[in-house]
DNA sequence: GAAACACAGTTGTCATACGAATTTGTGGCG
DNA sequence: CGCCACAAATTCGTATGACAACTGTGTTTC
């Protein structure tokens, strides 16, 4: 067994069994490596592998402490590396949100009320009157972030966040289709909400799906796949 | 900004930029560190983090890789730490299977062949022969592993991997709970392999969804916070 | 009481050295 | 020529020592 390995092991076991805990400081980087024999290098290796986790959190001149194992933190991990999948990858991806948006959606219906119905719209506004790539990506994000966070499952919402973040970066060159992206996409919103607004979780689900499926077709179409009819 | 941020950063630009891919075999340590301007343990952190996070693979002696970078890879690298979550957590990842395992059997009914429900089948032999604790835990999750295998979506194996790798862990400590869950379970799984032998999707769901529920419902009776009547 | 300071403890970074594994080059042999 | 054995070079793995940067605490000073 290599001495990152007893580094990374000894430091899991140490939370898995309960010696350490959420938010707990871990022992000083010197005595961590007497008490697992290996050095200090090694120890470094195996603390930042759990850092990069999510498990743990180093603070310059503090210490190393345990996060607060939340499954939203140790999910939202992912977010540094989503970004390098390639193209075939990230319709993986967009499949995953196909199932998950519309849950969440319907789960919003189910619980959402008045003031967010309201905060939800007024943010609808603000996306269809915005010609600025940018700024129109960030609300489109708060919009459907607000969203699965009405759902109330936290783990829920990280995943869907990273697995949108991927989608999002992409800008479509083609100016005409730009536009009509941003026409379709509104319409798709405006759906969704008024099936938050009226409670209606398999209208809220239905007007999600669609809005995901059409997010995948653009993704299919620049990635030169694309075999099919245009969606209505 | 910190020599490891420098370091991160830098190899994980060298990926989204394209200058290397998937399967390639990165500078030497060496090199990096001068290209990046970072000392060598810096460097290393960095690899290591990158490593932790499924996208970079080292060999000892031979040299670094970026791994082929897929979407089930970069999920699988979530299995390391979801063992550290505490209970409230797993039931967070309960629902997210409630959502994923139904739509992977309705996908894998749409899919499945004869030869792999025969297969299931004599699997579901074994499992309800078995009455050992590790065995019946392992040809469990070979059945359900199958299913989602057949459903096509690799990230979605992947990601209903982790989650039920935490829940597998549990040993139900009561005999008599642990015969009535496995007779419950036992069932369970047969009314999924019918909804998957007659290519039924809805009831292949209807039935993945009641086997997760009824894990919920144990996983809550013993994580202390039940609330409810028993199921039925 | 509050601000400024000094100090001990901890992580961040670097440099150097050597061990361990792999890869490559080389020479000899059939 | 093809193959094998062996040595050399390359690369990662690990350890050690040293010092800078930062944090938290207690103390002094006003």
């Amino acid at each position: 067994m290599s001495a990152l390995d007893t580094a990374l092991h000894g430091l899991r076991a140490l939370i898995a069994d309960g010696a350490l805990r959420p938010g707990d400081r871990l022992p000083s980087e010197g005595e961590l490596c007497e008490r697992l024999g290996v050095s200090r290098g090694s120890l470094r290796e195996g603390i930042r592998m759990l850092a990069a986790l999510g498990v743990l959190e180093t603070r310059h001149g503090s210490g190393s402490y345990v996060s607060e194992l939340r499954a939203a933190d140790l999910i939202g991990s992912l977010s540094l590396t989503v970004g390098l999948l390639p193209m075939e990858g990230v319709l993986e991806l967009t499949e995953l949100r196909r199932i998950l948006e519309p849950h969440a959606a319907a789960l919003a219906a189910a619980r959402i009320d008045v003031d967010t119905v309201e905060r939800l719209s007024s943010l609808l506004d603000e996306i269809e009157a915005s010609d600025d790539f940018e700024e129109h990506s960030r609300l489109d994000h708060a919009f459907h972030m607000t969203i699965s966070e009405v759902a109330g499952n936290d783990a829920l919402t990280s995943l869907i966040n990273v697995l949108r973040s991927r989608s999002r970066a992409y800008r479509i060159p083609n100016a005409g289709d730009a536009a009509q992206l941003k026409s379709h996409s509104d319409e798709g919103h405006r759906a969704i909400l008024r099936g938050l607004a009226e409670a209606d979780p398999v209208a809220a689900s239905a007007a999600a799906s669609a809005h995901v499926a059409y997010t995948e077709y653009w993704v299919r179409r620049y990635s030169g796949d694309y075999v099919g009819v245009e969606p209505t």
